[in-house]
DNA sequence: AGCACGCCGACT
DNA sequence: GTCGGCGTGCTC
């Protein structure tokens, strides 16, 4: 194992493929795959994986392995094999899919710096450069670079005054504290203590501390603090061979100062036990296989999630459950950290780079045996899988936009094939391409129907707001909504109200012209903010002031038009002076944390009305909400995408399912313009059957999905015509390459036609069948290569796109 | 991605 | 004749 074969982390086309390189003596027998290695690569050094080691390298000019970074390699063999399966079914760099299995704090930073050359004298350095080098002979080159030039140093380098390093900086690493031991037996101490001189004082403290607290290590800084003595004293008790130091490796818990009420098993009811059997028998027998978890809210989901795990403990195994961006449900960690206590990880995005390597740290070394997270949690290094279980199955959040463009739920089933374990999808509104796949019976079909308290679910009202309109109510609530809100508020009871945000910013337009004020770098209307009368662009940051009149024809009736929670929030107050009221969006989320808090108050009753954009329809829970009431229901309908019905059929659903959960029965209220349209309709009436008759007609007629698979090919650079050059190249290629069966649309101009001065256009592949077309798509971006290195082009492929945008 | 190498035009 | 523009090709 003279060789090993590493991935370096250099993200191009050209260096997509595997570089050999010798293995020095000392790590032959260390050097495993999935390791991480620093190597050099051309002039500079940078991280690798490697992915292989072997005797016969059939490149001669081999360079050495320069670091090792991993004893124990941080990719099992079983995660190197789901990274060449994620590169080829996302066809993103083996590189990135290497690096999204793995926490950010993994990832190398690089950094150049400038040195002294070696054998060169401080005086006869250029004058300018003398500052920098008085105290250190190293400097980073991003700080020199401000006030002297790059040329001026690349010449000094040159005449061998200086020197440029490449380094290679790990992130956050493995958080470290000194700990203190005892190096001799208790019994000794008292002895110990006499034969110290007697100014000793401080000594004497110490041993005294050990001896009374019969410890035997404790953390430096706490010794310090208890024994009120300083570093010194310990030190020299050091150098008797009395103490020892050590390092040692702690976790940042970011659930440290929590209790959480341990909890047992409930009694399931017999629907519930109906589903857990087969799921227990797959766990049992280790037998592979999908399970669609098809449960209305409030079904006891969650109860044969926590039972089905403890069964696959009780076998010695391991189990990741994937929650939609879980910061937005504590009430979910509660339940799992309350049932199976410090043998579970959390990850999600909530956590600092530190926290998320902490906890990943927790899994890779055995001390925790089940992981609940978001997306990324999916990569849990575990390697005695016993099952994975994916709640709310539909969520966007599982799809990753960025490269590589993975879904959660492919990942797990891949994943669960090779454990040969279970998959558990839950959902109360699962994605019709899951759902059709449990009617042809790929996914068995597991049915909770009934809810466990037995309380329907609450009456949903739809409120025409034309109706409203006509009979001249032109506030954004409905009479019934207002009526409703002031009954809940003389009662005490608490109210939800729901702005779907979606495709619906606060755009401003005259009311003369009809002119709407768009981003100067992007194709969409730029978002009016009351916070200091700006108007902000969401997609480049771009920031205007809102101008006095209409910049087309100086009209003065310009006005913001849409709806914002702070909008909101200001009408509602006129109307319901007396209400409190909590606002929960980007801007009073913002800050770590400050979402538990705001939703903590909102539990101990601190307001009446909580109102807030999409976040707030996930997994809340609270008692005394009887009121939701849904302000602009049809918004997301609107917008360009195929699943647009689906989204707000989910949406609605979810929605109405946080009022009314326990005593008190609940109501909602759907304001909406679009009362006939079918999802609103069928949401209303809790029909998910009939809405996915309905809407599977639509998908086959327009040959969408389930009935077809949908590749998306974007493509951008700042000129137009070089764009539609371009899609009409790769969609002329496609056409050329694929089957009769498979349609071709495009090219098209994306649905945001612009973004940050980039044109788009993209080319939509329906298919059904298509071997070679991962191949193909392989084929378009190499054909391409010249103008996406050097003339700033772009393609983008998504297989299985979330999104059309 | 970085960087060197190499081939052309504009200049001391 | 030389400096520097960026197209091309390589990195074990």
């Amino acid at each position: 194992m003279k060789f090993a074969s590493i991935i370096v982390d250099v993200p191009a086309m050209q260096t997509d493929r595997a570089f050999d390189y010798k293995i020095p003596d000392e790590w032959q027998e260390l050097i495993t795959p999935g390791m991480r290695v620093i190597v050099p690569f051309g002039p500079r050094k940078v991280q690798g994986f490697v992915i292989e080691t072997k005797n016969h390298s059939d490149f001669n000019r081999l360079k050495s392995i320069t670091e090792l970074l991993d004893l124990t390699p941080c990719l099992t063999p079983e995660l190197l094999q789901v990274g060449h399966w994620l590169t080829e079914k996302t066809l993103c760099f083996k590189i990135s899919a290497f690096q999204v299995m793995l926490p950010a704090a993994m990832k190398a930073k690089y950094e150049k710096v400038i040195r002294l050359a070696r054998d060169q004298e401080l005086v006869s350095l250029p004058e300018m450069l003398l500052p920098y080098f008085q105290k250190t002979d190293q400097v980073n080159l991003k700080d020199i670079e401000k006030t002297i030039s790059l040329a001026f140093i690349q010449k000094q380098i040159k005449l061998g005054h200086l020197e440029l390093i490449y380094k290679v900086k790990q992130k956050t690493n493995k958080k470290m504290v000194k700990v203190i031991k005892l190096n001799v037996p208790v019994s000794q101490l008292e002895q110990l203590i006499n034969e110290l001189p007697s100014n000793a004082k401080k000594q004497m403290d110490i041993l005294n501390y050990f001896k009374l607290n019969s410890k035997s290590q404790i953390q430096l800084q706490e010794l310090l603090v208890e024994a009120k003595t300083s570093d010194t004293s310990v030190k020299s008790l050091i150098s008797k061979g009395v103490l020892i130091e050590e390092s040692k490796e702690i976790y940042r818990d970011p659930y440290q100062d929590r209790n959480f009420k341990q909890t047992s098993s409930l009694q399931l009811n017999q629907e519930q036990q109906n589903a857990i059997a087969p799921i227990l028998s797959s766990v049992k027998h280790s037998h592979h296989e999908v399970f669609l978890m098809y449960g209305v809210t409030g079904s006891g989901k969650t109860e044969v999630y926590l039972q089905s795990i403890e069964e696959v403990l009780k076998n010695g195994k391991e189990a990741i459950v994937l929650v939609p961006e879980i910061s937005l449900t504590p009430q979910m960690v509660h339940r799992f950290k309350g049932r199976f206590g410090s043998q579970v990880a959390v990850l999600h995005s909530g956590l600092s780079i530190g926290e998320k390597y902490d906890e990943w740290r927790k899994i890779q070394r055995k001390e925790v045996k089940l992981v609940v997270g978001a997306r990324s949690a999916i990569f849990a290094p575990f390697d005695n899988l016993g099952m994975i279980i994916i709640d709310e199955e539909h969520e966007s959040s599982y799809k990753q936009e960025e490269n590589p463009r993975y879904h959660a739920r492919d990942v797990a089933i891949y994943r669960a094939q090779l454990h040969k374990c279970p998959v558990v999808l839950g959902s109360a509104t699962p994605t019709l391409e899951t759902f059709a796949r449990s009617q042809k019976g790929v996914y068995k079909l597991l049915t909770l129907k009934e809810r466990v308290n037995r309380r329907s679910m609450p009456g949903v009202d739809i409120i025409d707001m034309r109706e409203e309109l006509r009979n001249g109510n032109r506030t954004m609530f409905s009479t019934s909504l207002i009526e409703k809100l002031q009954d809940r508020l003389s009662k005490g009871e608490q109210s939800v109200l729901f702005l779907n945000k979606r495709g619906y910013s606060s755009f401003v337009m005259c009311r003369d012209c009809g002119f709407v004020i768009q981003c100067q770098h992007c194709d969409i209307s730029l978002t009016y903010h009351r916070h200091g009368q700006k108007l902000k662009c969401h997609y480049c940051g771009h920031e205007e002031h809102m101008p006095k009149v209409c910049p087309e024809c100086q009209s003065e009736h310009i006005r913001f038009f849409g709806t914002g929670t702070q909008k909101v929030e200001e009408e509602l107050v006129k109307v319901l002076p007396e209400s409190r009221i909590i606002r929960m969006d980007v801007d009073t989320t913002g800050k770590k944390g400050a979402h538990e808090k705001l939703l903590t108050k909102f539990g101990n009753k601190e307001a009446d009305i909580l109102l807030g954009t999409q976040m707030i329809a996930k997994g809340l829970d609270f008692p005394d909400v009887t009121l939701v009431g849904v302000l602009a229901a049809d918004t997301m309908l609107n917008l360009p995408d195929f699943r647009a019905s689906e989204k707000t059929f989910q949406l609605l659903t979810q929605v109405s399912g946080r009022a009314g959960r326990h005593e008190l029965p609940g109501e909602v209220i759907i304001q909406t313009y679009a009362p006939e349209h079918y999802s609103i309709q069928l949401a209303s009436q809790y029909e998910y059957d009939l809405f996915y008759e309905q809407e599977m007609l639509l998908r086959k007629n327009h040959a969408y999905p389930p009935y077809y698979y949908i590749a998306l090919v974007t493509v951008s650079h700042p000129e137009i015509t070089k764009v539609v050059s371009v899609t009409e190249k790769v969609s002329q290629f496609l056409r050329r390459n694929v089957s009769n069966e498979t349609k071709i649309l495009g090219p098209v101009a994306s649905p945001i036609p612009r973004i940050k001065d980039r044109y788009r256009y993209q080319c939509m592949v329906k298919y059904k069948r298509e071997k070679n077309l991962n191949e193909t798509l392989r084929k378009i971006i190499e054909h391409f290569q010249q103008d996406i290195t050097s003339n700033d082009l772009l393609i983008t492929v998504d297989l299985n796109p979330s999104t059309m945008m």
